[in-house]
DNA sequence: TCACGTCTGTGCAGTAGTGAACATAAATCC
DNA sequence: GGATTTATGTTCACTACTGCACAGACGTGA
């Protein structure tokens, strides 16, 4: 409903082309053809909204790309937390419920950049003819779910210095780009803390010089160097990937989307 | 695997009396009776393990009565830190990823009582020939992915002392009791800070008259004012569990378990 | 009933994160 | 080019939480 109203470019179909999306990728050609008629591309710029608490949920949004969408608990006071991040590793939208119940978090894109979408029946009716939609699916949801774990102990018991660190990794792995758009402002209220401390933290990072700021964007210097001061969290959920999804988390070294 | 040599009692069947569980009681009787062969019954202590990290996930646990369980994410200092809680108003293994791959966290028995277990094979079979089955199971994992979200969240943004309140009430609310058999030690790993410091926050409360501290146990004496401590997490998770899901979420008023 | 192990209560010195305030710098809009 | 808006850098006093240390209390088993 919501997510119907918010995407930029009319629908289109993808005309045979495989998305940039890496669970689409890993479909066979002829798991891919049950569902490839019924995708529309689309584009979807920052703070774009998917749902909101309570929505219907009806439409599958497979980010492709760069693009990076955001799960958001709201909060009494009225910032969201964010909890996970997907990227083109991944899907939003009824792939653990398969939709028709309301959404739980609010779902924004943090970059912007290609989606495809799908509606839920489409996506549910061909599960229902092939076991490696099926298969598929549910190991990404299981993925998902790994996820939030991981989230969940991770922000009880880590800094938020790691986090920090985790998060602009985590924001680098999915889109390929040293450069992550984003203020500390939106850094500070996904992790939950003040925004004079998140500058803080920012400014160690710069001191060190491991990264540089720009104006609404953070670009970073010295990978590894950011990587030693996050927490080990990335790297549980990419190896559940790994023994599940095989190839689905976007590597390290991927650097395939910048030629693309 | 490991949770087969867990369980104390010798398996047993249920013999058509309907466990007290809150999503097995849900099921119409011809959907119960497609999964009623293949339960066992079984009784199972504090500190039981159901599941380790990596484990293949083959058994689905259904907590009766007062039982209680917990997904712990393991930490690289060898700390559990727990994400959540599930009682009689759920079940866990294979209920997102329908089995058959390995767990992301541990999964023990926090509060002992009498389990339900299943082959998730036999789940998976009976849910191929229901619809309601099917639609139940997923509401169900829809709910526990809202659990999981609103804990991320609540790890990040609350403070202890709300966390302590929130975890103590859900504790009181799935076993029907106001007597929490929980030691300092484990509360605080729970929460993820030092043992010292949860005793203070017990003391806080038992200082204003709303607790009172037993060994190894909590006795709750005024519920509203432990309420008005918590932070709404509890209440927000409770919220989704019953327009999803309505009934099965444990009642604050529900005293049926303590005249069984 | 005595001794041991575990659990609880408290002190203390230190670090992490808060939240408000304000000056400066970069983009945007006529 | 000047005014406005939004993002950044930094200070400051304060609170939440840490981690260690140790004394006392409870429960269990010999």
């Amino acid at each position: 409903m919501a997510s119907q109203t918010i995407l930029h470019a009319a629908p289109n179909a993808t005309n045979g082309e495989r998305p940039f999306n890496n669970l689409l990728r890993r479909l066979s050609a002829a798991d891919f053809v049950l569902i490839e008629p019924y995708l529309e591309t689309a584009d979807a710029a920052a703070d774009d909204l998917l749902y909101n608490p309570g929505d219907e949920v009806e439409i599958v949004h497979f980010p492709c790309g760069p693009s990076l969408v955001s799960f958001l608990v709201p909060n009494e006071d009225g910032r969201d937390v964010e909890t996970i991040l997907v990227g083109r590793e991944g899907a939003v939208g009824g792939i653990v419920s398969h939709g028709f119940l309301p959404a739980y978090t609010r779902i924004t894109v943090k970059i912007g950049g290609p989606f495809v979408r799908l509606r839920v029946t489409r996506l549910e009716a061909a599960k229902a003819n092939s076991p490696g939609l099926r298969h598929l699916f549910a190991r990404y949801a299981d993925c998902m779910l790994a996820q939030m774990f991981q989230s969940a102990a991770c922000n009880a018991i880590h800094s938020i210095e790691q986090r920090t660190a985790k998060w602009i990794i985590a924001a680098m792995e999915r889109t390929s780009s040293d450069l992550v758009p984003l203020t500390h402002e939106q850094l500070s209220t996904m992790l939950g803390v003040g925004r004079s401390y998140a500058s803080r933290v920012i400014q160690t990072f710069k001191a060190a010089g491991i990264l540089e700021t720009r104006r609404g964007a953070i670009l970073t210097l010295n990978r590894d160097a950011l990587a030693a001061h996050a927490c080990l969290c990335n790297e549980a959920v990419k190896g559940h990937f790994e023994s599940v999804l095989c190839g689905v988390y976007p590597a390290e070294s991927e650097q395939t989307l910048k030629k693309a």
